[in-house]
DNA sequence: GGGGGAATGTGAACGGTGTCAAGATAATCT
DNA sequence: AGATTATCTTGACACCGTTCACATTCCCCC
């Protein structure tokens, strides 16, 4: 961080010609663009002047454009797990945990939609669920345990699969679409976009079977 | 289309000036590119040569870049909505509908992956669902007619709403995710990506709720 | 501690892109 | 026929991703 505010207040000469820890200053300021001047305005080109950097710079970090956003999304990906962690952390039941996974996992994609989507862009480029998606600590992993939790039979590997992957698909889907305007009139009704998204995912099935039965409609 | 081979074909002062029908040549050469090699390729300017045309000359019919794009996913919405129409018209009984619906749905998502993308990239950059996607006849409509045929209430139009809503999130959410390579394992034990498909919406429960009595797990 | 890679930065350049203004050409209306 | 309008071309501009040759600095080894 310390470069880019050199280079623009330093006379030349006092501005250090190396940067210090330039692939993290790159990733953020990446984030910062895509965050408040959106993804059409994430161009190289804008996250090495914003970093107060050549162009050519990056180029030394990462392979490619493709390699930074990777990098960035993979960011998003860690805090998604931390944010599904800590939600599930703080489900009073463990029968509750699925339904606040889901709706942690939307809130999290709402609130950094920009984000959101270049993570699951450069997951389908790949064909591939990142790592970050995938391990015991992760988002993925937290699903699995917690439909365990809920009383899956933990020997139906089959069986267990399929209902992650049906939960994972159901919050994805419901994260990119329940901010379209159509759904203005009925998020009023229900009181917020929060508990539309929590009755979206009642009524999916996967988040409800469990909890129905304390939270009624 | 006849300016594209004439441009190529005819000697220089035989070709007509004037095209004939550029925008359909534009929309059907920008899906082609699309389909055949990837949505970085498709730039305008290659749309406009595909078309045997100048770089400025799409600006007569088209605003934007992104208002070509729109009118290519707008063909795409179009077309989803006559393969669901098709799917929901051969399902057997009524209440099976809504399963034939999603099936539909997934499976042009999947045989069109780059349309499809670019359909809801555009959707999601409006902030809108598309008009194509919310007509009487069109998946919108039909998702809540088959609901409707399912025995639902006609009277509760918020459960109606609500239902719909997460019937096509879901449906979103697996035509998106299910060709991650991770499933491939998963596709094989079932028996390829179409019943990979039909299990995932069957756990998601809104799709099984009635079918699930006649295709017993 | 000095010297020499290896790592990291710069600058200029190339081809490609979206977009626009000015002019050429064709279709259409009066 | 003449004027108006719609359509297409040419040429230009700014920006983009990427590469190459070169400059600067870090750091390890003698």
């Amino acid at each position: 961080m310390a470069h880019a505010e050199l280079a623009r207040e330093l006379p030349h000469e006092a501005r250090p010609y190396h940067h210090g820890d330039l692939s993290r200053a790159l990733i953020q300021a990446g984030r910062r663009i895509l965050e408040k001047e959106g993804p059409a305005a994430l161009s190289l080109r804008a996250v090495a002047r914003e970093a107060g950097v050549s162009p050519a710079a990056p180029y030394h970090h990462f392979k490619d454009k493709g390699d930074l956003l990777a990098a960035v999304a993979s960011e998003g990906w860690q805090e998604l797990g931390e944010a599904i962690g800590k939600a599930r952390g703080q489900a009073a039941e463990a029968r509750h945990g699925l339904s606040e996974i889901g709706f942690a996992y939307v809130t999290f994609a709402r609130a950094n939609p920009n984000l959101y989507r270049l993570m699951y862009d450069t997951a389908c480029d790949m064909a591939d669920m990142p790592d970050q998606a995938k391990g015991e600590s992760s988002g993925w992993g937290q699903v699995r345990a917690s439909l365990l939790a809920m009383g899956m039979d933990p020997g139906d590997e089959l069986e267990l699969k399929l209902a992650t992957i049906a939960a994972w698909c159901a919050a994805h889907g419901v994260a990119e679409m329940v901010g379209f305007k159509e759904f203005e009139p009925l998020k009023q009704a229900l009181g917020g976009e929060d508990a539309l998204v929590r009755a979206i995912l009642d009524h999916l099935g996967i988040y409800a079977r469990h909890a129905r039965r304390e939270r009624p409609a």
